[in-house]
DNA sequence: TTTTATACTTGCAAATTGCAAGTGCAAATA
DNA sequence: TATTTGCACTTGCAATTTGCAAGTATAAAA
């Protein structure tokens, strides 16, 4: 798993610290904006990410507090669901797609470019409350599991 | 010199073919936030980056089009200063500062991190205004040079 | 029990980072 | 002019990370 190391006090590099590679935050935003939430629907996104470097990755956000792995109907399969933490992450991944659509690159739909134009923050809120409600789900799931687990 | 590839048409992905690293961004925030322009003076900063590195680092953002190189007084001595692709950042990267802040991490003034709590736009603004300034006074002295050299 | 689907794990080569010494260039000084 | 000083890189090498692709473990269905 990525080590973790803060190199400094500056908050800026705190981010980096976690954030600073290629792929840490394509898997958050694969959750934001594209709705994946399982290691195959990672795997399928256009960068082509290696399974190592994914299962590393998703390791290291969970260990972090970022993102809470919880079973998913299926052979073997699980998905991976924002906590809070990983909630707050939001606004930076809308800032970047802000700044990529400046640069004339907007793979995402017309619409959803209009509405970040039009008013971020409501986008932002949307976003952080559909997830919020999500991570309260899967967390009373897993809290319930864990109970009949005891038993 | 980094290799830039586009790996998808995501705007995010986009954004991290450039800055998913741990150094790029941090050039730009020693601009931004420290009013650092040489070699030396990134040098300096906390994170203590590698002479390699910042090399190769400066190499793409000046290649890129995000930063220029301009003389400096003094041996041998050059600084770096934002263009208008280099400006656009600024949101990215007081995002990510207000990210790191509010997990604690603040080793900004006190004063700062109020500006930014109470209207982050306008400091954006600010930071972004004071650096096409300087841009534009960069710029027109190297075309100065420029007409002298074809003398 | 066997098959299938999923989530990883592993071995290895290529690429990148980090350390620290070294080199080249420009300006100041003797 | 020659030497010294300051600055911006460059270089050699070891350690670490990434990427590729085959392999393995687990869970559920047949």
């Amino acid at each position: 798993m990525k080590e973790i190391r803060k190199r400094s006090e500056c908050p800026i590099s705190y981010c980096l610290d976690f954030f600073g590679d290629k792929w840490a935050l394509l898997i958050i935003r694969d959750i934001v904006l594209n709705d994946k939430y399982t290691f195959g629907d990672f795997l399928s996104s256009d960068e082509s990410i290696a399974t190592n470097i994914l299962t590393d990755r998703l390791k290291m956000l969970e260990a972090e507090g970022f993102i809470v792995k919880y079973p998913v109907p299926g052979k073997a399969r699980v998905g991976y669901c924002l906590t809070e933490e990983g909630i707050s992450l939001i606004s930076v991944v809308i800032e970047m797609a802000l700044w990529g659509a400046s640069k004339n690159v907007n793979g995402y739909r017309k619409e959803l470019g209009a509405e970040l134009k039009k008013d971020k923050s409501k986008v932002i809120k949307q976003l952080a409350t559909k997830f919020t409600k999500k991570y309260r789900r899967v967390k009373n799931n897993l809290e319930q599991l864990d109970e009949k687990s005891k038993k």
